[in-house]
DNA sequence: GCCGTTTTCGGCCCGACTGTTTTCAGTCG
């Protein structure tokens, strides 16, 4: 069945398509209807299956002639119009606009005069001279194009939290040190840690913005130069994308709340602050009851600069001043996704969230027993220099999934049962005894019971057979008597493989009713459980572990990416059994 | 092509920046 991140990307195809020749207003109703159909909670190509016309009227944007064209679509698998714009502009859309500076516009001019098509030919084009001599393009165009080509082909996918957050840290810093920096924030998705980042959004107050774009664009770490003006600027450090913004000090809070989105939060936010006579934007909060045609609900047309300044601030020096505004708390940044948050703000019912200083140890570690950089005790050492209370070893069980001799067999880990023994004693910290076991296509345990007994915790994780749905696998899994975590649930790497589908909700209620946790594994390139799922195993009632899956003391740093990836999911203190004392957790596993 | 306390026509979010212009179009967020 079709998705709706499938049906939406034809209809940006359309409207792409739609630009370059020249046509006005449709594209942007076919963007319009694309983002909603993307959006939408059930599936659209069901409801387009469905022998009924009025199916897809809830779906904002979408009018008589897209619905019969989804409908189309779902049907026979092919929209002629679609087809016949493909015909009259064959070209590789989504790669030529993926250049930076290259849109659908352009893409329709050059083919016209030079009929390209692809990457290749934009970039032979650009090297052979062709494209300055084209009416409207100059020699900078060709350049830039020269510039951003080879990004562009590599590019297309998002970055990983892990290599964005540290990318934002330096920038940040960076300008801090800066002369004029009065505040300096990351905002953006970066701010609001989610599992993947566009690009590094930076906020800075300070009343010489110049000042700050021009050390903005001379920082050693800008490797590439995008643009610059007055308030804002852009450069790429290795391979990111970081965007500059300047404002006064006075709108900081205002400039923060705006640019730290999401686009659905603020979109809510906006349509809360007209139900009160407010207009709400990245300028401050106004009040607007006095303005002339109040009735009309939008502001009169001044024609001057200042609109969107109009009438009475009576908020935005801070983020807490335009939520207060709104008869609103401030919503943590984790939570802005409008899902549901404005309405827990206003009853107060916001969770209150899991914070870093919670954890009080990690339940997933590997050392050199298996595929980790080091011994049981240093690995113990780093748990406690990290300020941690207890730690479990876990390395892998041999069993499907771990080739080349990674694993260890059921006599090692017993052998290995030893020496965490002896290192134990040594320590100030508690030390668990554990194994990451493996659970096989139809959720059996790569290490046998009597083994399992003699040891306090068992992770048990997928590590075969990572795709289809692997709820089954996992309830069996969560059944068993000796497995205490589900570790990476859906076995997921982020851009590039999806993992197993997962009922969530069905997996959290049989972990709940039998002592098993769900864990968060903090790794960048895996967060697993993600966001929207740890919201859903809380709400079944579940326990969730965030676990490092350290294979070397360096990566108990990773812990703040489980940490705010459970934010995410609404986890307060007590949903996390890493947060609880070792005697809590030591009856929960025995 | 969509939408409506402006309701079947006439608007459609907008500001910053760049590069090409000689007053503006295209891209981006």
């Amino acid at each position: 069945m079709t998705s709706n991140d499938q049906l939406a990307d034809l209809l940006e195809e359309f409207a792409d398509l739609l630009d370059a020749t020249g046509v006005e207003y449709k594209p942007r109703a076919y963007r319009r209807a694309a983002e909603n159909v993307r959006a939408y909670p059930e599936s659209v190509a069901d409801l387009a299956a469905r022998d009924d016309e009025d199916a897809l009227d809830d779906i904002e944007g979408v009018g008589e002639a897209i619905a019969s064209k989804l409908i189309e679509y779902v049907e026979t698998g092919e929209i002629a119009e679609l087809d016949e714009l493909r015909a009259e502009l064959p070209v590789d859309m989504a790669g030529l606009t993926s250049v930076e500076g290259v849109g659908p516009k352009t893409v329709g001019k050059l083919y016209e005069a030079l009929g390209i098509t692809t990457l290749d030919e934009l970039e032979a084009a650009a090297e052979a001279g062709e494209i300055q001599e084209v009416k409207g393009f100059g020699a900078k165009t060709e350049q830039n194009i020269l510039d951003n080509v080879d990004f562009a082909r590599q590019a297309g996918e998002r970055e990983l939290l892990g290599d964005a957050y540290p990318q934002g840290q330096r920038v940040r810093e960076y300008l801090q040190s800066v002369d004029g920096v009065v505040e300096c924030e990351l905002a953006g998705s970066l701010r609001r840690w989610r599992a993947t980042i566009g690009d590094v959004d930076v906020l800075v107050a300070s009343d010489a913005p110049e000042d700050v774009v021009d050390a903005f664009t001379n920082w050693d770490d800008a490797d590439v130069h995008i643009e610059a003006g007055t308030s804002k600027a852009s450069v790429r450090s290795d391979g990111v994308r970081v965007d500059l913004r300047v404002v006064v000090p006075e709108e900081f809070g205002s400039a923060l709340q705006y640019f730290t989105g999401s686009k659905d939060h603020n979109v809510a936010l906006r349509n809360r602050a007209l139900d009160r006579d407010l207009k709400m934007n990245e300028y401050g909060v106004f009040d607007v009851s006095s303005e002339a045609e109040p009735a009309s609900g939008r502001p009169t047309e001044s024609g001057s600069g200042d609109d969107q300044r109009a009438g009475e601030r009576i908020a935005g020096d801070t983020e807490e001043s335009m939520y207060d505004a709104l008869d609103l708390p401030w919503i943590p940044p984790e939570l802005r996704e409008d899902r549901g948050e404005i309405e827990a703000a206003e009853n107060g019912d916001l969770p209150d969230l899991l914070g870093l200083a919670d954890v009080r140890g990690d339940l997933h570690t590997h050392t050199v027993w298996s595929d980790g950089n080091d011994s049981v005790a240093d690995m113990v050492a780093g748990a406690a220099a990290f300020g941690h209370e207890y730690v479990a070893i876990t390395d892998h069980a041999t069993g499907p999934g771990m080739v080349g001799g990674v694993g260890v067999s059921d006599d090692e880990l017993l052998d290995q049962l030893e020496e965490v023994r002896d290192v134990a004693a040594e320590v100030e910290i508690e030390v668990f005894t554990g194994v990451e076991a493996n659970v096989d296509a139809e959720g059996g345990i790569s290490v046998r019971d009597e083994v399992l007994e003699e040891l306090d915790l068992v992770v048990a994780s997928p590590h075969v057979a990572l795709d289809g749905d692997g709820t089954e696998r996992l309830v069996t899994a969560a059944k068993h008597p000796e497995v205490n975590v589900i570790g990476h649930p859906t076995g997921r790497y982020l851009n590039r493989r999806p993992g197993l589908d997962v009922d969530v909700e069905r997996l959290a209620s049989v972990a709940a009713d039998h002592g098993t946790a769900l864990e968060v594994n903090a790794n960048p390139a895996r967060l697993d459980l993600g966001d929207e799922a740890i919201r859903a195993a809380i709400d079944a009632g579940a326990t969730i572990a965030i676990d490092t899956d350290a294979h070397r003391p360096a990566n108990f740093e990773l812990l703040r990416y489980g940490v705010h990836t459970a934010r995410r999911g609404w986890a307060e203190p007590s949903d996390v059994l890493n947060t609880w004392s070792t005697a809590d957790v030591r009856g929960f596993i025995s």
